[in-house]
DNA sequence: TGAAGCCTATTA
DNA sequence: AACTTAATAGGCTTCA
């Protein structure tokens, strides 16, 4: 059923059955070979793999061509216990575990990745023994009820498909990114060097000021603006639509390009797209809401434009796939509101919401105002139209009103709020308490209140989507494989004769997936998926 | 000179 | 019309 396995050495390492119930269920093994002894017991009994970190020790079996079916991440799973106890700030790492479940003080700060990652997957001394890891992992499934140990297999299949897409990487075409970038920027500069369009706009704002101007600061922007009779309280891009000043369209267009000149030019393509790939570091759960974060590369943040450059290898094709309208899909099944519910049952959600709003001619249609009323009633905004939107929301949908209203309430009051499969937010500060009797207080709380308010239906979704991956996995075709996640998106890069098999294996997981957390309600989570050669041409 | 924080842009 | 949720990241500015 389970097998704790610990690195050990160099190579090697220690094994060890488990029971149902986590209790050993054999002698401690000692193999000289650890990832060979993996392989060849996926290949027997695939049992559940316990072990400290996903992120640290699969990078090296899948170097190694080994992939596993199933794991309980230690780590990731103490992350979700102390976050449902209350008590985030405290160490996930399998000794401070221990060390809380026998009353001692927490050890000494775990040594730096300082000889990087060979030192710290298989250096004996960093790795916790295999007995601690049954240990932990044995109290672990104590402290979870049934939802919780969903929610934490869920987060463990999120971590082996992590690597997964880490290792296979998402195939970036160095010409086409360097030809996208020598179009709008010019050929490629010196080191430190504006590229020729960059400079040539930041000469034309200079002399549109009628003095030197770097473009690159903000004060320097404003104070320049403010000498030419226009004050303005920043230079964020829509004020600076809003003023007539000739160097406007200058400075916009500046903006545009220096930010993917700095973000994603030509460094970032040595740094990040190696051998016709883009590997980004995926960090699951790096965001409280259970959303991945990802270090280095901005993986998340890619322009729309440098789509072009995200291309299947020959013989693939790209299936793109994203749950349509996610969110406000989520609040319907997690409120169980009739009528809301009924909407959402439907293929667009905002079309069927939209007759109970009426558009204004000329302005936003009844779709964009419920488009309007359902983001409001996520994010607790409320200004302006708004707020006429969210009562006509309020009387017509009352329970998903009141659920999102009732967590934003429970979150200014300090509480703690909590996902579907209990995600537990942060709790409040020790002094929000205190705080919130003032007026910078009433201000934290509303602050609170908006953040509890977007958790519990953001960490629900990141729920789904975690399911929805972790469904979908075992069910490609052989070949296929996940090359990108960003939230309620993922892009599977196949061979092309396996295409529609990806397609329905998607459609297929979903509907799955929604069963997994919601039962049988009525509330459809369609998958928009398209097939294409290239990123840019879905949708 | 380096750290910390501000400003701004990008994504869902 | 204007900025409400969650993030990452680089350049600039301020401060020790």
């Amino acid at each position: 059923m389970f097998y704790a396995v610990a690195p050990e050495g160099e190579k090697g390492g220690t094994l060890r059955a488990l029971a149902r119930d986590g209790s050993p269920a054999g002698e401690v093994e000692h193999v000289d070979d650890l990832v060979a002894a993996v392989a060849e017991r996926e290949r027997g009994s695939a049992p559940r793999w316990v072990w400290a970190s996903t992120a640290r020790l699969y990078p090296r079996l899948l170097r190694a061509g080994v992939t596993v079916g199933r794991c309980h991440d230690l780590e990731l799973t103490e992350a979700l216990l102390l976050a449902f106890e209350g008590r985030p700030g405290e160490s996930r790492s399998v000794g401070a575990a221990l060390a809380r479940l026998r009353g001692l003080p927490p050890p000494e700060e775990e040594p730096a990745e300082v000889e990087g990652e060979q030192q710290l997957l298989f250096g004996g001394e960093v790795a916790p023994p295999v007995e601690a890891l049954v240990e932990v992992h044995a109290a672990q499934l104590a402290r979870m009820e049934g939802r919780l140990r969903l929610l934490a297999a869920a987060e463990s299949a999120g971590g082996l498909i992590a690597a997964e897409m880490s290792h296979e990487g998402l195939p970036w075409r160095a010409d086409a990114h360097d030809e996208l970038l020598t179009g709008l920027l010019g050929p490629r500069p010196a080191h430190g060097l504006r590229p020729r369009l960059l400079q040539e706009l930041a000469d034309r704002i200079s002399a549109a000021f009628g003095h030197p101007v770097n473009p690159d600061s903000p004060q320097q922007l404003v104070k320049a603006f403010a000498g030419a009779g226009f004050s303005v309280p920043s230079t964020r891009a829509y004020v600076l639509k809003g003023i007539s000043h000739p160097a406007v369209p200058a400075v916009l267009e500046y903006k545009e390009l220096s930010r993917l000149h700095t973000a994603h030019g030509w460094n970032w393509l040595d740094a990040w797209a190696k051998g016709g790939r883009f590997r980004p570091e995926y960090v699951v759960g790096g965001v409280v809401s259970g959303r991945w974060a990802t270090r280095g590369g901005g993986a998340l943040q890619i322009p729309k434009v440098l789509r072009r450059a995200v291309v299947a290898d020959p013989g693939h094709v790209l299936v793109v796939a994203d749950a349509a309208q996610l969110e406000p899909r989520v609040l319907a099944a997690l409120a169980g509101d009739a009528a809301f519910t009924e909407a959402a049952a439907q293929g667009d959600l905002y079309a069927a919401l939209a007759e109970v709003f009426t558009g204004t001619p000329g302005g936003p249609s009844a779709r964009d105002k419920a488009k309007i009323a359902m983001l409001s009633a996520m994010y607790g905004g409320g200004t302006g139209e708004a707020v006429q939107l969210l009562s006509v929301l309020k009387q017509r949908f009352p329970a998903a009103f009141e659920y999102v209203e009732s967590a934003a309430r429970a979150g200014e009051r300090g509480e703690l709020v909590r996902s579907l499969l209990g995600r537990t937010c942060p709790p409040a500060s020790a002094e929000y308490r205190d705080l919130i009797t003032t007026e910078a207080g009433r201000h934290a709380a509303a602050s609170r209140g908006r953040f509890t308010r977007n958790f519990v239906v953001q960490a629900t979704a990141a729920e789904w989507a975690l399911a929805f991956m972790a469904l979908l996995r075992p069910r490609l075709p052989a070949g296929a494989h996940l090359v990108f996640f960003q939230h309620d998106e993922v892009i599977v890069h196949t061979p092309q004769a396996e295409a529609e098999a990806v397609t329905r294996a998607l459609h297929t997981a979903a509907a799955e997936a929604a069963r997994l957390l919601f039962g049988d309600t009525p509330v459809a989570f369609p998958m928009e998926a398209a097939t294409v050669s290239c990123y840019a041409d879905a949708k």
